[in-house]
DNA sequence: GCTAGCACTCGGTAGAATCGAGTGCTAATA
DNA sequence: TATTAGCACTCGATTCTACCGAGTGCTAGC
């Protein structure tokens, strides 16, 4: 883990003591979201000056605009930039030995399709971390057609399965506007596969132009899968303990506008792929350009299969968040994730 | 629609005055969350008393457990008895013309799976009545296999597909611990297909007991489906707008607690179940006999194909939901879904 | 450059005063 | 006997005041 890279500009380093009063009133202020005085930093922080020379520094720190003041005569509250400085300078995170074999012990258990351990994976981060958490497979690379299959369920009703390279299968309802017996839907099966076996959504497909039954359905299911293109392209979205909202938040007003969000998957996925496209993981209050996000702090950490990013793994919870414990969390759960996909786990 | 059946004791028949007053308070609070006193029942009621003849009123419907006072002198607050008598006695509810249309608009567009309609209708639902909806899909009859398609993904990796009779398709991951061959794959597709064709999950099913690959990878395909039975018995649950939660409950607290039991998928759905087996379409605080929900109430509507029940569509608000209303959404959208699914939509 | 000391600020809390919506009771009335 | 007008009363909500104390900024001295 390390260090975080700095994506921030770059004249933002404090000399050892502005750093120090900085990491102690974040880590009292996540922790008990009350506004922190000189006095409380000289507690937590080793620091052999006077709540006065601490004061001084957090009039220069709140200059700089890592701190502010809910109002005069209160403590300090750190900023998104307080925040920010304090994760690029986090030491490596620790996750707890039982958190730790919580882990270890569910990707030894989980088993199943891809779908269900991402759903179980998602909550799993949330029930370590206490927040909320998302995570995200992205449809990679362009899936060649490994089979078909065309079923009917009644005389006008059929079923066209399809299953590409990747393990994905995509179910289509064909409705026909004729009877079709047995084996014209057979016939129908083979020469679908015939035709599309090895294509991807992408390819053209040549279609017979005859008017018999078998040739309709031909192409009425080429048509129907084709359709189905901007589905198998959505990324999948896991929200896990989503009611964990309403814990990291204190307005109802917020709660409602997070739950709103994470509602709209798409917007997740924008969210989540925004963060990791710009490189950094974790995203703090107004960098993430969501407005109604504003309060929180994103962590995210890619998944990947063969070097090549498939998915994500995310946390969503208030700024003031316990940012070590939960970017460990999220990085051990990516990382177990993606040896989980890349050697099939032991058996699963 | 009609009226409500009336499933409480028999004795529960207040008198023309006491029901209108009833009424009125429950109306009232419902419009304001307040609680109502006197004269406020006065305006909205036509009664031709005087406020001190309804409070008279009042305290009996008190006695009876209909209404209870927060706190002396304030007004009263309908008790759930009191809110299920006003539902029991509801005339048929009236959905506004825009609903309607939207409803029916919906119904004309909407494509695709039957997850994916269910999915979308549950979002409807939350959208027209500005509450939380759940729609649960459950699995009817014991659907027999259509077709299996055995194909690999690697050498050791492969995908049972297996399609049902309902238009389910299961797939499992069968990870073999030998290599196996495209042509051992394809026979023991085959052989799988023989074997499988017809049957439920629920059938016993002669396996080959040789020990080459193809007889192997057919027992694995076979244990793997045979081992999903748990899932593909589970109900879907489908939720649609949990945001609308926090509007409609105050403390965060019990924000929380709705939103924990929605997470629960398997309590939602016997939640809904419950609610449909006992005969009645609403449940209203401690008529279901979850806690943690006290101040919910709950709305359900069957879905049924060809008289089958398949299905619920329900509504979760607080207590003092809009009744009306959302009786009557969760009734035209339940009789739409079954139509749809009956005749199959115009071509859907 | 640091610190002790001190005046000052201002949110939070507690208590008192007040308001007013709404009650329950009683005595008068139809 | 049912209804009502009248009235004293209750009690949550609101406002106001006083006050405490955490925490500040400033200044003078080390």
């Amino acid at each position: 883990m390390a260090k975080r890279t700095n994506v921030v500009n770059a004249n933002d380093d404090l000399d050892t003591r502005k750093a120090t009063i900085l990491e102690a009133v974040v880590t009292e202020h996540i922790d008990t979201a009350q506004p922190v005085g000189s006095s409380s930093v000289l507690q937590s922080a080793e620091l052999d000056v006077s709540p006065a020379t601490v004061r001084s520094e957090m009039v220069a720190l709140e200059r700089e605009g890592y701190l502010v003041q809910p109002h005069t005569s209160a403590g300090r509250v750190p900023t998104d930039k307080g925040y920010r400085y304090f994760v690029d300078h986090l030491e490596a995170g620790t996750l707890g030995r039982a958190q730790q074999e919580q882990i270890k012990e569910f990707f030894a258990r989980v088993r199943g399709e891809v779908e269900d351990v991402l759903e179980q994976t998602s909550t799993l981060l949330s029930q370590l971390t206490s927040y909320t958490s998302v995570v995200v497979n992205s449809p990679h690379g362009h899936p060649t057609v490994l089979s078909v299959q065309l079923v009917n369920l009644d005389a006008r009703h059929h079923l066209l399965v399809t299953i590409f390279s990747d393990g994905t299968v995509v179910k289509n309802s064909i409705q026909a506007t004729f009877d079709a017996t047995h084996s014209d839907v057979a016939e129908a099966s083979k020469q679908l596969n015939a035709l599309l076996i090895g294509t991807t959504l992408e390819s053209r497909v040549q279609v017979p132009s005859r008017n018999d039954s078998v040739a309709r359905l031909v192409r009425e299911s080429v048509a129907g899968l084709h359709a189905d293109q901007p589905t198998i392209d959505d990324d999948q979205v896991f929200i896990g303990g989503s009611s964990r909202v309403a814990e990291s938040f204190d307005g109802v007003e917020t709660v409602r506008k997070v739950l709103s969000i994470l509602e709209q998957e798409l917007l997740v996925v924008s969210l989540v792929e925004d963060i990791l496209a710009k490189g950094l993981s974790v995203a703090i209050g107004s960098e993430h350009g969501f407005e109604a996000l504003s309060s929180c702090a994103v962590i995210v950490a890619p998944v990947s299969i063969d070097g090549e990013p498939v998915g994500a793994v995310g946390l969503l919870g208030p700024t003031r968040m316990k940012y070590p414990e939960a970017m460990a969390a999220a990085e051990a759960v990516s990382q177990h994730l993606t040896r989980h996909f890349t050697v099939g786990g032991e058996r699963g």
